[in-house]
DNA sequence: TGTTGCCTTGACGCCGACGTCAATCTTTAC
DNA sequence: GTAAAGATTGACGTCGGCGTCAAGGCAACA
């Protein structure tokens, strides 16, 4: 199949393709006219990096899970490097939440001071009346 | 002052401060030699910036906390405009918040599925031995 | 008087994951 | 036959918050 078919049967863009193929995610034999042709294990690759991405991953974090996929194992979290990328990146996010939640305890001190401050918070129907 | 004594004052760089010139948040009156000239409530301006900065909020939303100290506010979250940010920053990142737990628990489930799949996670001692 | 250091403006670089535009084929449909 | 749709490569744009470099003007100290 064409750029355009993998595009549509993956959920992304030909443009997107272009640019896993440039990072090295994807390969792609070419026609005889020059055109990019896919088969189905093209397709399950693009659909493990996007369903990657949706879960978080950067698209140089996939790499490890396209490389498992390529050397033949049925997941592509079949292999060591991927469970480690798994794993990193869980850590990742505990340090995001516990900056954002810093953040959020900041954001809500902030505010109960400036309201404490101003002794005049009570605004009943501020913008839309009737 | 200078722009360099201001900087330093603030713990930040003279870029930096050039740059909230470009955006209006920082306004400067110029010496003879045309050095920009700062004084003491540029100085708390500046650091309303970053202490906002700080808490999370992006350049263009400390705009309201900036104008109201330049309205003769003695905080520069004393007007209302500065709390609806504050309320609507505390509604983004719980909006985070919720998306990240979210990823969180995508990447938990796929590493535990992936766990499941491989009846073999038992490497002890697995880099450093000894 | 020379050197060092701070100041000025202007312009490009960065990062991630593409979007968008341009100019030029190839294929397909009517 | 021709026009639309889809393919190719290449290059620039996006967003935020500056970093970094360049070329030059002021200031202070030996």
């Amino acid at each position: 199949m064409r750029i355009g078919e993998l595009a549509r049967r993956a959920g992304t863009t030909p443009r997107a393709l272009r640019f896993y193929e440039s990072q090295g995610l994807l390969t792609s034999r070419r026609a005889a006219n020059g055109y990019r042709d896919y088969d189905e294990a093209d397709l399950r690759l693009v659909s493990e990096i996007l369903a990657l991405q949706a879960t978080g991953l950067s698209l140089d974090e996939t790499r490890p899970f396209v490389e498992c996929l390529r050397s033949g194992h049925e997941a592509g979290d079949s292999c060591a490097d991927s469970i480690e990328v798994y794993e990193r990146k869980i850590a990742e996010v505990d340090a995001c939440l516990d900056r954002l939640s810093a953040v959020r305890a900041g954001l809500v001190a902030k505010l109960a001071a400036a309201l404490e401050r101003q002794p005049d918070p009570c605004r009943v129907m501020p913008a839309h009346p009737q």
